[in-house]
DNA sequence: CTCTGTGAAGTCATTCACAGCG
DNA sequence: CGCTGTGAATGACTTCACAGAG
């Protein structure tokens, strides 16, 4: 194990491998090689141990890892045996589609709270959860009082430097930011921006210029590949 | 301009170069060097002129390049010049949330269908626009009817990859996947996935392990930079 | 002189390949 | 033996730095 500063490309791949254990340890799978996991998840093996052995010596070798004390680290890593508290602020389509969303849960993430400028939304409630929603203006006093740890931006692009300043300044130092805009932020403060505008843009790009078409299968017709997805690996 | 293949990173590039175009071109700027626009949004601009330059010379050296020609050419080298009409796969909250999205219409983009299995929704119109909600089992009829270019996966994980099969049977090229799971697909189709559960444990990790916290502001007070985002500039 | 377009250098990430533990 | 953990090799992406166009 080493002390250097890890990039985000492991962080993400460790929440990839958390999914692929789990997915083994509830097939009853008690142990496996970094090799096996990889070939069952299209993963390249060297990177699986490189990417754990930033964190510690998890495996034993001759014989690989054990699948749940690898789901023990890994959880642990990612901070996931510590309830998050979130709230999202505009309680618009998105925002009340992400506070229904059942993905939270399964990472240990609870939403408490939204937020909206709309006095037509602040004060009703979303979801079975009943969450509530409150005036954006009241952040600050909502983060504290819910304990708020991470936000999420769902307002247009317009409002979204002012809403991360708003939460930047209530302490919020973890926030998922969906309005298709290059924000700024303070460097204590972590910001992932998902960015539907640069998916779709991209996406056409490829319509418009697709890659070299293989000659083995000039007409698109279905291939193999297509018809024999492999099992139900991929279903993460 | 060259004809190497193009990295996904350029194209996710461009689109912000467009955003920014777009900012100028309504602010009434006719021209601007890769150095302007770089400092104006935080870009780099030997990379601006780099990811141009694999498309062809749209500049003038000693110059800069024209904002509305420069948006002309991006637009068309993303394909947005072309109307994409997009079919969404999932009529619940994420995907009734996107069929109200408006950031689709500015980038080309007309959500024509849903789908879902559930007998209730089947046959209802979702948003202002009355999109119709139409039997999951007819995918391949109604891309073809409605002439279907690209596709939004919003179902649960465990029906991703059956649903991404049935598009790929249907001739869908183009997916935007919100499933987090790693699907499988054939080589001739683009396939994007937004995974929200690596997004939140990735920022999870950040908030379990804060990076070495700079002694310059140990208490975590505001700092000037938060009291003060660069203008507008930020809005894209 | 300014700014583009681009080789060359530099940085960061992935993959290889193997020493050495169990 | 098989497999981990890891330096060393490769590859990918970014940034530098400058020749040459305007």
């Amino acid at each position: 194990m080493k002390s250097e500063k890890i990039s985000e490309l492991t962080t993400n791949r460790l929440s990839v491998y958390l999914r692929c254990l789990n997915k083994l340890a509830a097939a009853g799978i008690k142990t496996v090689s970094s090799r096996a996991l990889a070939e069952q998840f299209n993963l390249n093996s060297a990177q699986i141990r490189k990417d754990l052995a930033y964190f510690g010596e998890f495996g034993t070798r001759g014989v690989g890892y054990t699948v749940n004390d690898l789901r023990a680290h890994i959880t642990n890593i990612l901070g996931l045996d510590t309830e998050r508290r979130v709230g999202i602020v505009g309680a618009g389509h998105l925002g009340t589609a992400l506070a229904n969303y059942n993905g939270f849960t399964a990472s240990n993430f609870a939403v408490v709270a939204l937020f909206d400028n709309d006095r037509e939304l602040i004060g009703r409630t979303v979801g079975d959860a009943q969450i509530k929603i409150y005036d954006v203006r009241h952040v600050a006093r909502v983060v504290r009082a819910e304990r708020i740890d991470v936000a999420v931006i769902a307002v247009p692009a317009r409002a979204a430097q002012r809403v991360l300043n708003g939460l930047m300044s209530a302490g919020v130092k973890a926030v998922l930011n969906f309005a298709p805009a290059r924000l700024n932020k303070r460097p204590d403060v972590k910001l992932k921006t998902v960015d539907l505008t640069i998916s779709l843009e991209t996406l056409s790009y490829f319509l418009a210029r697709p890659p070299a078409t293989s000659t083995t299968n000039p007409r698109g017709l279905l291939s193999f590949e297509e018809l024999t997805p492999r099992e139900d690996e991929n279903e993460l």
